[in-house]
DNA sequence: AGCACGCCGACT
DNA sequence: GTCGGCGTGCTC
């Protein structure tokens, strides 16, 4: 007779225990066990308990008597679904990551609560204490002072490594006793709210009972009486006190303090509805080509390649009415960088509470709150950056994808999963419907598109018929030989100086923050790098510090050169902090403002600045990556990137889009309102055609220009990669290691008859970054076509997975990437 | 990872 | 005999 056991993936930190154990059912428990349940399991050889997921019931035909029980249930229902379980499954294997960070990544956030075993006396029990030791002894009367301890914390108390020993002998002579306690509080969030005691007296009735000298509580009455129950907070800032007044009002009993659960919201308060907009005739033939296609079953992939001010958004908003009509969910992402007030006041604007926004910034409770809400049904719209893909709904019906090219789609952490693949599984997973869109479609993702397997639909006018900005090339060369050695041109100065006439504002964009991008001796030669990751430290001119913006190590400047001694240390490229600078005094009278990291770190301060940009109190914008995406200021009609060749230098073989992208995205923030919009383009290889066709406006051709190069050089989307970076403290080591996992691999393949794809693999190198945060990182660079790609993983994940515990590979870390976003 | 087990040497 | 340190190997 069979009978039922469960799989369990056990939450232990160890690539060893890092699979599926067999546990039986006791029988009153079989009719609860679900998968997608946490229980708790005994666990190794000293039987104690850890928690664990189940994943799997099925039959067992094995011998029983060999397995351990399951000790007990922490869930009375399944925390995640089936189909939110098949999907990290199959991330998993897709992506080449544990089962325990693929479970993570759609399980609550901050789960696994802790379980404790505490101790105490069993004081039912006599004893002799002539038969104790002193350990023992030491043990006994931490407890007899504190009643309960937990293990964790006896353990601290106690300093002793045989702690478990002790334990277990005085258990046995029944001197103690253990149990286990799981922890459930949800920690929920209470807020104080006041209100008058008497809240039927007169105003002059109450005032009268407070001493005339007590002028702030006086005020404090006054309020409450007007306002009635307020938060503390808000009432302590409204009259301008503290809260001693108000613990005295309510000694006197004037006034009633109650506590209140908050759901923590990031949803700001006060968005006033977002109209509905009458789409035109394009926005309207593409709403209901996918709307047409989904209810005649005849796809449910769309991609909307619309230029920059298109009307993409507005779109989204009417496909997610009509889907929520029906009942069905829907999920919205976008780039973490994007997701800035203006993209969420639209969503909130339009659908009101009914959406929930996630976004990495959010603190461990406000995400939470978010994921209960959602779970619980509260919400139908997720907005979010890419881990929302996950959010737990059950009846989802579409999931968008708004700038489907950006690359923080990718996780760069376990598991590395790329959010729209993650989506297209989930789509098939739940029978919902993809959209994605974008000015810029990713090489692979347009390629796809045009074989057919998504459906194109593309929005190739501005809305109103406005015109896309008109963008101007100039050679920085041409500038340096006519004798301009400055940072602006002289097109791109005239061009300021013409819109500061005029009113209109500016943006310009370099994608590099700080002040000097590198200093060095200029007698011996010398660079300052970090001394952690080798890379050249960049100068911060307002902290007057060197920072590495790898590892965020800061120092300060030598005053002197540290290798010859010389004075002649000098200050070489330029970032935001320069550009700035520069800027102010070029033109003194105008009001110009930076957005990158170090302006935007603290919280509030980016929409802070985009506020003020969207009321026209800043001239020039001086700003990163940060101001590429999304922003719509209808006064921005001119855009200056200062340094075009900045990506397209990189060694890495997605350097044409990228900078194809970041031309279009950014040159896109020009002239969106009611006047034409110019950008400048400044660059020192103008005649790179990914700079031409951005010039042109011209998607379709730089496509056919570089899926040939794709094609030619084997690369995505006609190869798929997948890169090992090893990497650890001691380069002989990281380099040793690697050529043995390379011959390894090598060896694996001739096993199986397939010895000839030795020549897709690449490596072992050293990465181009090669020493980052104090590790060498080598890298090994495998190119699979689709046929020999499930093979392929599996060889790697022997070799580099199963294997790693291997006593050779002690101190050598393995990051395990397929088809990373970059190959540095 | 985390823990038990076993071996060894020091100390009583 | 007891205690603590350390290396090894396993976890349904």
């Amino acid at each position: 007779m069979s009978t039922m056991v469960a799989k369990v993936i056990v939450d232990n930190r160890s690539s060893k225990t890092d699979k599926p154990y067999t546990y039986a059912i006791k029988k009153d428990m079989e009719e609860d066990l679900k998968q997608g349940m946490r229980v708790l399991v005994p666990f190794g050889r000293g039987n104690r308990y850890i928690k664990g997921l189940v994943i799997k019931i099925e039959k067992y035909n094995g011998n029983i008597s060999k397995l351990k029980y399951i000790k007990d249930l922490l869930d009375d229902k399944p925390i995640i679904s089936e189909k939110m379980l098949e999907l990290s499954l199959w991330m998993k294997e897709n992506y080449l990551s544990s089962y325990l960070d693929s479970l993570y990544a759609v399980m609550p956030p901050g789960d696994f609560k802790k379980i404790n075993t505490y101790i105490y006396i069993n004081d039912k029990q006599s004893f002799n204490m002539e038969q104790i030791s002193p350990k023992e002894k030491n043990i006994i009367s931490i407890l007899n002072d504190k009643k309960k301890v937990s293990f964790s914390e006896l353990k601290k108390e106690v300093k002793d490594n045989n702690i478990r020993k002790h334990i277990k002998k005085l258990e046995e002579k029944g001197i103690i006793l253990t149990s286990l306690e799981i922890e459930t509080k949800i920690h929920k969030k209470y807020e104080k709210y006041i209100t008058l005691k008497n809240d039927n007296m007169k105003l002059e009735e109450i005032l009268s009972k407070i001493d005339n000298r007590a002028f702030k509580q006086q005020e404090v009455i006054k309020f409450l009486y007007e306002a009635g129950e307020t938060s503390l907070k808000k009432l302590l800032k409204e009259t301008n006190t503290s809260n001693s007044v108000v613990k005295s009002l309510e000694k006197k009993g004037e006034i009633k303090i109650i506590e209140k659960e908050v759901l923590r919201s990031p949803i700001p308060n006060g968005i006033s509805q977002y109209k509905k907009h009458k789409l035109t005739d394009k926005q309207e033939y593409c709403l209901n080509e996918i709307l047409d296609t989904i209810r005649n079953e005849e796809g449910n992939k769309f991609l909307i390649h619309g230029v920059t001010g298109s009307g993409k958004t507005e779109i989204y908003l009417q496909l997610i009415e009509n889907l929520i009509k029906s009942g069905k969910q829907a999920i919205v992402l976008v780039p973490e960088i994007s997701l800035t007030p203006q993209t969420v006041e639209r969503f909130v604007g339009r659908f009101g509470q009914k959406v929930a926004v996630l976004h990495s910034r959010l603190s461990y409770g406000e995400r939470f709150d978010e994921w209960r809400r959602i779970k619980e049904g509260k919400v139908n719209i997720v907005v979010g950056a890419r881990s929302a893909v996950f959010a737990p709904f059950n009846n989802l019906g579409l999931i968008i994808i708004d700038e489907e090219h950006e690359n923080s789609y990718k996780s760069s952490m376990n598991p590395k999963y790329n959010a729209i693949e993650v989506a297209e599984k989930r789509c098939e997973l739940e029978g919902a419907s993809l959209v994605l869109g974008t000015a810029t479609p990713s090489l692979e993702t347009y390629y796809r598109a045009k074989s057919g397997e998504i459906k194109l639909l593309t929005l190739s006018d501005r809305i109103n018929n406005k015109k896309l900005p008109t963008m101007n090339i100039v050679d920085m060369r041409e500038e340096l030989n006519s004798g301009n050695r400055s940072i602006l041109s002289v097109d791109l100065y005239d061009a300021i100086e013409e819109n500061l006439k005029n009113n209109k504002q500016t943006i310009l964009f370099l994608n590099r923050r700080g002040y000097s991008t590198f200093i060095s001796c200029r007698k011996c030669g010398y660079v300052a790098k970090c001394e952690n990751c080798d890379i050249s430290l960049t100068y911060h001119f307002s902290e007057n510090k060197l920072k590495c913006h790898y590892c965020g190590m800061v120092t300060s400047p030598p005053r002197i050169c540290p290798e010859c001694g010389s004075k002649y240390i000098k200050y070489f490229g330029s970032g935001t902090q320069k550009i700035e600078e520069i800027v102010k005094k070029l033109f003194p009278y105008s009001r110009i403002a930076r957005m990158d990291v170090d302006t935007t770190s603290r919280k509030g301060s980016h929409a802070r600045i985009l506020k003020s940009m969207k009321n026209g109190d800043i001239d020039i914008l001086i700003g990163t990556q940060m101001i590429t995406k999304g922003l719509d200021f209808p006064l921005v009609t001119l855009v200056g990137i200062i340094a075009a060749d900045t990506s397209l230098n990189l060694p890495d073989f997605r350097s044409s889009e990228k900078t194809f992208q970041l031309l279009t995205q950014v040159g896109g923030r020009a002239g969106r309102g009611d006047f034409e919009g110019q950008v400048i383009v400044q660059t020192y290889s103008p005649e790179h055609f990914s700079i031409q066709m951005a010039k042109e406006h011209d998607y379709i051709q730089f496509y056919n220009k570089e899926i040939l190069l794709r094609k030619e050089f084997e690369y995505p989307p006609f190869m798929d990669i997948i890169t090992i970076v090893m990497y650890g403290r001691d380069r002989n080591k990281v380099s040793k290691v690697s050529k043995k996992i390379y011959s390894k691999i090598l060896e694996k393949l001739k096993e199986i008859n397939k010895g000839e794809l030795a020549k897709n693999i690449f490596g072992p190198n050293p990465a181009p970054l090669e020493k980052l945060k104090n590790n060498y990182r080598w890298q090994i660079i495998i190119k699979s076509d689709k046929e020999n790609l499930k093979m392929l993983k599996n060889v790697v994940s022997r070799v580099c997975i199963y294997n790693s515990q291997n006593k050779e590979y002690k101190d050598i870390k393995f990051s395990i990437d397929v088809n990373p976003n970059s190959i540095l």
